[in-house]
RNA sequence: GCGCUCGUAGCUCAACGGAUAGAGCAUCUGAUUACGGAUCAGAAGGUUGGGGGUUCGAUUCCCUCCGAGCGCACCA
C-alpha cells in the first residue's frame, strides 16, 4: 500500500540526508484537510528535537532528497506549518487502492496484527436468573463486533459466555419460581418479574403438582438458559462455550486455586473468613475468599474460571463488563498475580469495561430492575425492531459513554436509524449492479479497465474512504472502538449516495461505465465488510418505504 | 469520604498528541424528465465544564476545582 511506499522513500530520504531514523511516534497519514495535500508526515517535527535543528530546516532536507528519488503517484511534495512535509499525489494512487480492494475481496483491509494470537472473549455472562434485558443487548452486540474486529486482525477468537450457575443468587431464583409455582410472592430478596409467574404456570403444565425445589431449581435454570441461546440466536450471536460454574467445584478447581494462594502466602484468616491479602498487591481492599459458613466468593471461582481458560489454551483473555463492575477488576487481576499469572509471558486478564444503557420512554428515564420485577428484555426489542437496527443502535457511540437507548425513537421511528442510511447504500450498489446486468452490461476484467477515468471528486473520495479502512480497523480492533466502524460507515456510505446523486454509472461512454461498475463492486465489498465486521445486515434490496397515503388508504 | 468513567454546537454524538474541532437531528434556504428521493447541496450554530501545567503543537497527556454516572458486601 502507498503509506508503506511513502515510509519506505521517507527512510531512504533520511539516509541520504544523514539524519537518525526517528524514534516512535512519526506518523505517514493522509491528511484531513485536501489543501495540506494527500498524505503528510510529521517527521520533521519528531526529528528536529532530536538533531537540535529547526523543523523547517529538517523538512527541507528530507524534501530534497525526496525530490531526487519520489515515491510513485508523487507529484508534489510541500512544507507547511510548523513542519509538516505534505505529499500531493496523483489520483492513480486510488486507483491502485480499487485494484486491491477488488484483488483481495471481502478481506479487504484485515490485518495481521494479532497472528498467532488465541484469544478467549467472554461477554455478556449475564446470570441465568432470567431474561436478557435491553441494556444487556449492548454486550451482546459489542462483544460480537469485537470479536469480529480482533478476528480480522487474524486472531483466533472464541466467543465464551460465563454461566453463573453456582452461587446463592440461583437459589433465590430458584425459591422464587417455587413461590410462584405455589402461588405466592417470591420472598422479599427474590425475583419479582412476570417471567417468573409464567414460567411456573409452564413448569405445573409440564412437570405436574409434585414439584419440589431441587426440581424447580434444574428445570428453571434449562428453560433460562435455553431462553438466553434464543434470545441470542435472534440477534445472531453465537457462543462456543457456554461454560458452567458448576464445573468448577465439581472439579475441584476452587478448591486448588485456595490451595495455591494459601501456599503462596496471600490468604490469612479474620472474623472467621479467609481472605486474600489484595490491598498489599494493587487492590483498594483486601477481599473474601472463603465465608465464615465455608463457601467460596465470585472471586474466588473467577479466579478458577479465568486459570481453566488459560489452561484450556487460550492466552489472552479479554472480558466485557459493564462499568458497575469496575470495582472488581483490579481484584480479578491481582489475584491471578497472586496465583503466579500476569508476567511478561502470560498477561493478565483484559477487562473493557462499558458504560451502562439509560432506557427511555416518551422521555421519561425507565428504571430497570430484574428483581423488582419491571424488566424491558431484549426480546422486546427485537419483537418490534429488526436485529440490525437494534445492534447498530448499541454500536453508534463509544462503550465509555453512557448510552441512552429511546425505546420510542428505536421502535416506532426507527426509519430514522442510521442502519437504513448506510443499508440503502449498500441496496442502491447491488441495484447499479442488477440494473447493468439487466442492460447485458458485464464487466469486463479489471486488467483491462482504464481506472484513469475515474477523477471526480465523489469518485476519488470513495476511495479515499477505502484507502483509510484498514488502518481504521486496525485501530479499531486495537482499541477495542467497534464504534469507530460505524462513524466510518456512516460516512462512507454518505459518499456514495454523493457519488451516486452526482455521477451516473451507465452511460454512453462505454469505458467510464466500466470503471464506475468496478467502483461500485468495491464501495459494495467495503460496505458489505464492514457491516460484516458490525454484525449488521448488508442487503441487496431494501422494502420500500410506504408512503403517508399507502398509510392512509 | 475513597475509587473508576465521563463532561465537545440547542439535542445525540465523532475526532492515531497535529494544521481552520466534524457529523446527524432540530432550524432556515435550495435540488429530482436518468441507475431506488429511505437521497443530495447550502446557511446558521463552539472560549471542547473552569483554571493551571507539559509540548513546536492539547478536545486528547498531567495537576486542581466544579458537575454527572457507577462502584466502595462474607451478592454476583
Amino acid at each position: 500500500m502507498l503509506a508503506d511506499d511513502l515510509a519506505f522513500a521517507i527512510a531512504a530520504a533520511l539516509k541520504v540526508a544523514e539524519l537518525p531514523s526517528p524514534p516512535s511516534g512519526i506518523e505517514i497519514v493522509p491528511t484531513r484537510n485536501r489543501e495540506h495535500g494527500d498524505w503528510q508526515t510529521n517527521t520533521a517535527l519528531i526529528l528536529a528535537k532530536i538533531v537540535g535543528a529547526p523543523p523547517q530546516d529538517v523538512a527541507a532536507a528530507v524534501v530534497a532528497a525526496l525530490k531526487a528519488a519520489p515515491p510513485a503517484h508523487v507529484e508534489r511534495i510541500e512544507i507547511a506549518g510548523p513542519g509538516f512535509i505534505n505529499f500531493f499525489l496523483a489520483p492513480t494512487w486510488l486507483h491502485d487502492v480499487l485494484r486491491a480492494v477488488v484483488a483481495t475481496g471481502p478481506n479487504f483491509g484485515h490485518g495481521d496484527a494479532y497472528a498467532g494470537m488465541r484469544i478467549n472473549l467472554e461477554f455478556v455472562s449475564a446470570n441465568p436468573t432470567g431474561p436478557l434485558h435491553a441494556g444487556g443487548g449492548r454486550w451482546v452486540a459489542v462483544g460480537d463486533a469485537i470479536a469480529n474486529l480482533l478476528a480480522a486482525q487474524s486472531a483466533e477468537v472464541h466467543r465464551e459466555y460465563y454461566l453463573n450457575d453456582a452461587g446463592t443468587q440461583l437459589d433465590v431464583f430458584a425459591e422464587s419460581l417455587m413461590a410462584r409455582y405455589r402461588g405466592e410472592a417470591p420472598p422479599e430478596n427474590g425475583y419479582h418479574g412476570g417471567y417468573l409467574v409464567e414460567m411456573a404456570a409452564t413448569m405445573r403444565s409440564e412437570l405436574g403438582d409434585e414439584v419440589d425445589e431441587t426440581l424447580a431449581a434444574a428445570w428453571g435454570y434449562r428453560v433460562v438458559v435455553d431462553a438466553l441461546r434464543d434470545d441470542l440466536a435472534r440477534i445472531g450471536v453465537h457462543f462456543d462455550t457456554w461454560f458452567s460454574e458448576r464445573t468448577l467445584h465439581e472439579r475441584g478447581d476452587v478448591a486448588a486455586v485456595l490451595d495455591e494462594l494459601r501456599a503462596a502466602g496471600h490468604t490469612f484468616e479474620q472474623d472467621g473468613a479467609e481472605w486474600l491479602a489484595s490491598e498489599s498487591l494493587g487492590d483498594q481492599r483486601n477481599r473474601v475468599l472463603v465465608r465464615t459458613n465455608g463457601t467460596t466468593t465470585y472471586l474466588t471461582n473467577d479466579l478458577a474460571y479465568h486459570r481453566d481458560k488459560l489452561r484450556r489454551g487460550w492466552d489472552h483473555l479479554i472480558d466485557i463488563w459493564g462499568a458497575d463492575h469496575h470495582g472488581q477488576v483490579k481484584s480479578l487481576q491481582v489475584g491471578m498475580r497472586a496465583l503466579g499469572i500476569g508476567t511478561d509471558e502470560v498477561p493478565e486478564p483484559e477487562v473493557i469495561l462499558g458504560q451502562l444503557v439509560k432506557l427511555e420512554r416518551g422521555g421519561e428515564l425507565v428504571r430497570l430492575s430484574k428483581r423488582a420485577g419491571n424488566i424491558i428484555t431484549l426480546a422486546d426489542i427485537l419483537d418490534d425492531v429488526d436485529p440490525d437496527v437494534a445492534r447498530l443502535t448499541f454500536l453508534l457511540q463509544s462503550i465509555d459513554t453512557t448510552l441512552t437507548f429511546d425505546l420510542d425513537v428505536v421502535t416506532s421511528q426507527s426509519m430514522e436509524n442510521p442502519v437504513y442510511y448506510v443499508q440503502y447504500a449498500h441496496a442502491r450498489v447491488a441495484s447499479i449492479a442488477r440494473r447493468a446486468a439487466a442492460a447485458g452490461i458485464t464487466r469486463v476484467p479489471l486488467a483491462d479497465v482504464d481506472l484513469s477515468v475515474l477523477v471526480h471528486e465523489r469518485e476519488l473520495d470513495l476511495l479515499r474512504s477505502l484507502a483509510e479502512y484498514p488502518e481504521m480497523l486496525r485501530g479499531a480492533a486495537e482499541l477495542r472502538a467497534p464504534h469507530r466502524v460505524t462513524t466510518w460507515v456512516r460516512e462512507f456510505a454518505s459518499r456514495l449516495h454523493g457519488f451516486y446523486r452526482d455521477c451516473r454509472v451507465m452511460t454512453d461512454d462505454a469505458d467510464l461505465t466500466q470503471a464506475r461498475l468496478w467502483l461500485a463492486e468495491s464501495v459494495r465489498i467495503g460496505l458489505a465488510g464492514a457491516l460484516g465486521i458490525l454484525g449488521v445486515g448488508a442487503p441487496d434490496v431494501m422494502e420500500r418505504l410506504a408512503t403517508d397515503e399507502e398509510v392512509d388508504e
